[in-house]
DNA sequence: CTACTTGGGATTGTATGCAATACGTTCCCG
DNA sequence: CGGGAACGTATTGCATACAATCCCAAGTAG
C-alpha cells in the first residue's frame, strides 16, 4: 500500500508521488538529478499543482531536496546513515510491538472491539500468507514490499499515529537502502514475522518487544555485513 | 527558526504553517477542531493554495489529519506516546551526537574546512549564550525554543539530513507535550548543553554519545514524573 | 584582465476558477 | 413511525494564468 508500483485509479497526486519515489528508489532517477515540476506535469499528463504537492511530500519523506525558486534535486542514498537508522528503528519498533501487544490483550478480552483493529489484524494475516506463498512459488522478490507492509501493519496495531508516521519515514529510507543492495536475508527473516505476530496476539508484552527487537537487529547486522563487507 | 512565533517577511506558506502549528501547540486550536482552507485563507489574507500546502506539511508533521474531500482536523496531543517518543529520541540523539563528534574531529584537524559546519557551530555558540542570558535575566520562558534549536543544531552538525528530519519530527511532538505541561526542569537541563557541546568539540565520540543520552534520558524522566506522577 | 552590474530565460510561488467528492438533510415509501 | 435513497451544500482536488525570484551569461567600467 505505501510504496506500491502503480495504482492507476488513485488520485493523481498520490500516483505521481508513488511513481517518483519508485523511480528514485530503483535508480531511474539517480542522486543529484534535477527535477522540474513542468517536466513531470507533461510526463504524467496532469497539471503542475499535484506534481508540486507530490514533490513537497517527497521532500518531507527525505527523497528530494528543494530550494525556494531554485528547483528540486534527488537526495543521495543515505548509505552512511544506515547504521544509525537501524538503531533508531530498533527502538521504534520495539515500542510499536510492545504497544501492539498491550492493545491486543484488551481487544481479545474486553467488550469494546475496535473494527479498525480487527481489519488491520486480518490484513496482517493475509500479508503473512502472501509471503509464505511467495516463498513457496519461488518469488522472493515480492518479500521486500510485503516486509514493509507487515512492519507498518504492526505500527498500525500499536494505535499510535506518531510512531506509525516515524516508522513510515524510516521504512522509506530502509527500502531505499535495500533496493540498492539486493535483498537476500529474505526467507529466514520472513519466518520470524510469525513469531512476532504470535507474541502480539498472546498479549505477551515483554516478549513482543524483545522478539521484534531481535528481528530488527538481525536485519541490521545482515545489511551491514553484506554492504560494508 | 523552526517554530518561531512569527516571521512577517517570510513566504506566506511558511508563515501560515508556523502560525497554525503555534496555535495548535499552545492550545488556540484545540484537538479535534475542524480546519478549512477557505477560512484560513481569509484569515491570513492569502489564497487557498499556500494554505493548502501548509496544511499538508503539518499533516506530515503529525499535527493535523486530513481525509480526501472531507477536510482537516487537529490531532490529539500524543500524551500516551510520550514515553515511546522519548525512547526513540534517546536512540536518535545519541546517534546525532556521536556523528557530530566524529565530524568535529575532522573539522578541527584536517585541511578541508566546511563553511556550513562552522556556521552551524557558531549558531550553537550563540544559542548557548542566549540561553545563559535568558536565565540570568529571569526569562526561563525563552528556554524551550532555544532548547529545540540547540538539539536541531547538533543534528545539523551530524551532517545527516535523514537523522535531522527525524529529530525535527519528534521535536515537534515533544514541544507540544511540553507546552501542555509548563516546562520546569529548565535551568539544570540547560546547563548540561555545554557539556554536550564540549564533548563534541573535543571529538570525543563515546563521551558525546553518552552525555547526550543521559541528558535526553533525564528530560524524559523529568517529564514523565511531572505528568504521570 | 577582473569585478561588478544588468539583462534574459527558466523555475518556482501564488491567485482564481472549475470539477469531483463527501456529508448532512429531507423526502418518500414501507 | 422507521429506514433508505435522492439531493443540495460545503469542502477539497485539479487546471490554468500570472507574479516573484533565482541563476547565468554577456557586457561594461575600472
Amino acid at each position: 500500500m505505501p510504496h506500491s508500483p502503480a495504482n492507476p485509479d488513485a488520485a493523481p497526486k498520490q500516483r505521481v508521488q508513488d511513481a517518483i519515489r519508485h523511480d528514485i528508489i530503483f535508480g531511474t532517477l539517480p542522486a543529484g538529478a534535477r527535477i522540474t515540476e513542468a517536466a513531470l506535469a507533461t510526463k504524467y499528463g496532469i497539471s503542475r499543482v499535484p506534481v508540486r504537492e507530490a514533490l513537497h511530500a517527497l521532500e518531507a519523506e527525505g527523497f528530494v531536496e528543494s530550494k525556494p525558486y531554485a528547483g528540486s534535486t534527488v537526495c543521495a542514498i543515505p548509505v552512511d546513515d544506515a547504521d544509525d537508522l537501524f538503531a533508531v528503528r530498533e527502538a521504534l519498533e520495539a515500542a510499536t510491538a510492545r504497544r501492539a501487544a498491550k492493545r491486543a490483550a484488551g481487544q481479545f478480552s474486553a467488550g469494546a472491539p475496535d473494527g479498525q483493529w480487527w481489519k488491520t489484524r486480518k490484513e496482517l494475516a493475509a500479508i503473512l500468507d502472501e509471503g509464505d506463498a511467495a516463498i513457496g512459488n519461488g518469488r522472493p522478490d515480492l518479500l521486500p514490499e510485503l516486509n514493509i507492509r507487515f512492519h507498518l501493519g504492526i505500527a498500525e496495531l500499536s494505535g499510535s499515529p506518531s510512531l506509525t508516521a516515524l516508522l513510515r519515514q524510516i521504512a522509506g529510507k530502509i527500502e531505499w537502502l535495500y533496493a540498492s543492495d539486493l535483498n537476500s536475508r529474505g526467507k529466514q527473516s520472513w519466518g520470524e514475522h510469525r513469531t512476532v505476530m504470535a507474541a502480539i496476539d498472546a498479549g505477551n508484552v515483554p516478549e513482543a518487544e524483545q522478539v521484534m527487537g531481535v528481528h530488527v537487529h538481525r536485519s541490521r547486522t545482515g545489511y551491514l555485513s553484506r554492504f560494508a563487507g
